[in-house]
DNA sequence: GGGACTAACTTTACCAATAAAGAAAGTGAG
DNA sequence: CTCACTTTCTTTATTGGTAAAGTTAGTCCC
């Protein structure tokens, strides 16, 4: 982009490679970042007279001069990741290499008039606890219009405009990035994991609702107005049941968590929650046919998306993954079944999922910022980059 | 990205655009490539002194400085632009302006043992009668593996790892750019249509087949092998008809034109072609069924689409737009019923169309390059751009 | 007609990154 | 031990582009 406002982008982002992969040699930074050699040279020799990197161990040869492996020197940069639903907050603190250090849960109510105000009490209450960080990162079930603002567009929590990213910056002096929660997921995910080695995947959630979102040469795509991955509100059948987006037979409503347990009622099944479906479903036949038929309806959905986007990999995540072996018959057959010829071979994989996953996401939101090539981040990834190069002793 | 191996891309940029919008000032360059006025100050200086750009008139005042007009001088850069069918190719000239300046139209049968002979001797036909030109766009119906060899994979065709671009490119000397047909279309929407003011859109096509091309932060998006787009494999039907890929129920095997052909006779209309239901829709209430239904059908996987990739318009092409006041009724209820609350305004606008669209897309292709920041196409982007900088006097 | 203002350009100093060439530090074959 | 080779890193000259601070040429208003 330009020659000048790139700021410390390259050198955060050695820093940050440095921080999320261990030790490397110059030259493996350099094909890591895409950067020349010389590049790395000059920046390094910059970090080392900062005091930020040293030069660790030689690596054996492998037929030419060893290679040179430097490490990170001081703490490593930290970042707290909310993760805001309709009952509670979910804050967790993260290391750059992705270790959490802890995870805080408290109930949180979208609908109060003060809401904003609880939210950000929470976060500061949890901050006092601890030294200086990078930045928040918050993720929420909606839209983030605008990144660099943060507002708010969240029909789940009955937000609409609502100027989150402000407020809490205003609160906490800190920089705070917001992003719909499968979008943070997907940040995640490049940043540790199946992204890693693939520039093009896409991110399934199943659980409450029903998300996905679209990694496209490396960047997680956000749509004209944010509003890309809505995944969950594809129509699936004509005469579905009413959606809570107001929309019928949205495939949300079909195989998201009320769907799953209105269909399970149908059929006779006395449950209330997709956990006790899930617990029925090891002693009971019906119960089972309810995860696989919605298994098939996502499935074929899937597929199409497959067929339109061309992802290398799909990876899915969620709560509803709990009960993936139960979804899975139905779906893998689903998905083979009606997939192009040639994309069949697709990788699916399932993740592990635990409480603190979301809001791992929204950390990495702020993690990731030094390698946002794009500046996508604007204004706030400048300053989580300045603090990681002003941070290091 | 680089700051060396640009190459001339910034120069080759500016030309392009004077070639294509025509005469424009300093600073209005500056805002359209996104640079800065000193840049455009510098390298406008050394175009004037190469002989190709000159001074025009001034603008009046806005209550400033007024603008200086540049202009290009000498001969614009033309290209050629070819789409490949099963039954022919379709040739135009093209120019920078998006000017169609010839086109010719020859029988071709893909299946050929030679096929790749014939298509390289009907281009270099054409060529014989034209001073030298840019470069030559290729659209196939099918995914292109390697945009930079040029490998074409086409069931439609016959074709499976087709080495057409290699094969043009030997025969022709020329620099030879490939992709698929919806994509290109996609390119000259970006370049001449509705990517002018908008970055996130979509294009639908509807004709034999059906498909989509996904234009994301500007930039056509080709997914992991190229194969992105297929939005005609999206499935639509449990038990819907076989579609030439192999699956049943995808969407273009009910709404392509073999699907509503199907349907017409179903419904025991005596039609053997679209053209003939179109015909025939004027008249007859039965025909305007077929359409209306394909148009709620497309509608309903549209909504889905853009509920997922969140586009800011939707431009409808192909074939198939000739019956669009047909489709019209069923689409235009389905999307917006279909679509999420607060994405129901979005445009959704059908373009003329005729028998060398698709060819013009192709052209597009290569008259795009100048302005292909990333270097997407690669080797052979950067051929083109070194004959534009080279060819005025 | 003379400031105050504004928009369009230009100049200058500088910066981030690169290519190209070379130095450094090993391996392995004869 | 020497020579050819490989890989890693460094140096140097150069490039493409920028920000910031002018300069130029108008309008508008008194």
């Amino acid at each position: 982009m330009a020659a000048t406002d790139r700021g410390d982008l390259t050198r955060t982002a050695i820093l940050a490679l440095l921080g999320t992969v261990g030790p490397l040699s110059r030259t493996e930074i350099a094909r890591e970042l895409d950067l020349s050699p010389a590049t790395v040279t000059q920046l390094t020799k910059a970090l080392m007279a900062a005091g930020m990197l040293e030069e660790l161990d030689l690596q054996p040869s492998r037929g030419g001069r060893p290679a040179q492996r430097l490490g990170l020197l001081g703490s490593a940069g930290r970042a707290l990741g909310v993760k805001v639903t309709a009952e509670h907050l979910v804050i967790v603190e993260v290391r750059l290499d992705g270790d959490v250090l802890g995870s805080w849960e408290t109930p949180f109510d979208p609908s109060s008039p003060d809401a904003l105000g609880d939210l950000s009490e929470a976060v500061a209450d949890v901050l006092g606890q601890m030294p200086p960080l990078l930045g928040v990162g918050v993720c929420v079930p909606g839209s983030v219009d605008d990144q660099a603002v943060g507002t708010v567009n969240a029909p789940t929590l009955g937000w609409q405009a609502m100027p989150v990213g402000d407020r809490l910056r205003r609160r906490l002096k800190l920089p705070v990035l917001l992003e719909n929660d499968v979008n943070a997921l997907a940040v995640a995910e490049r940043l540790y994991g199946r992204g890693r080695t693939h520039r093009d995947f896409l991110v399934l959630t199943i659980g409450r609702g029903v998300g996905a979102a679209i990694v496209a040469d490396g960047r997680v795509y956000r749509g004209a107005r944010g509003g890309a991955g809505e995944f969950g509100h594809v129509p699936v059948a004509v005469d579905g049941p009413l959606c809570g987006c107001g929309v019928y037979g949205c495939l949300e409503a079909v195989v998201g968590a009320a769907g799953l347990v209105a269909s399970a009622r149908e059929r006779g099944l006395h449950v209330t929650t997709v956990d006790e479906l899930g617990a029925l479903a090891s002693s009971d036949a019906t119960a089972r046919e309810v995860f696989t038929e919605a298994g098939t309806i996502l499935g074929r959905t899937t597929a199409g998306l497959i067929n339109v986007v061309d992802p290398e990999v799909v990876v899915v995540l969620g709560e509803g993954t709990a009960n993936w072996p139960y979804w899975q018959r139905g779906f893998d057959t689903a998905v083979r079944h009606q997939l192009m010829p040639g994309r069949r071979d697709i990788e699916i994989e399932v993740e592990s999922w635990d409480d603190t996953s979301w809001a791992q996401g929204a950390a990495a939101l702020v993690l990731a910022t030094p390698f946002d090539t794009e500046g996508a981040a604007g204004e706030q990834g400048r300053m989580v980059r300045a603090r990681l190069i002003g941070a290091t002793p």
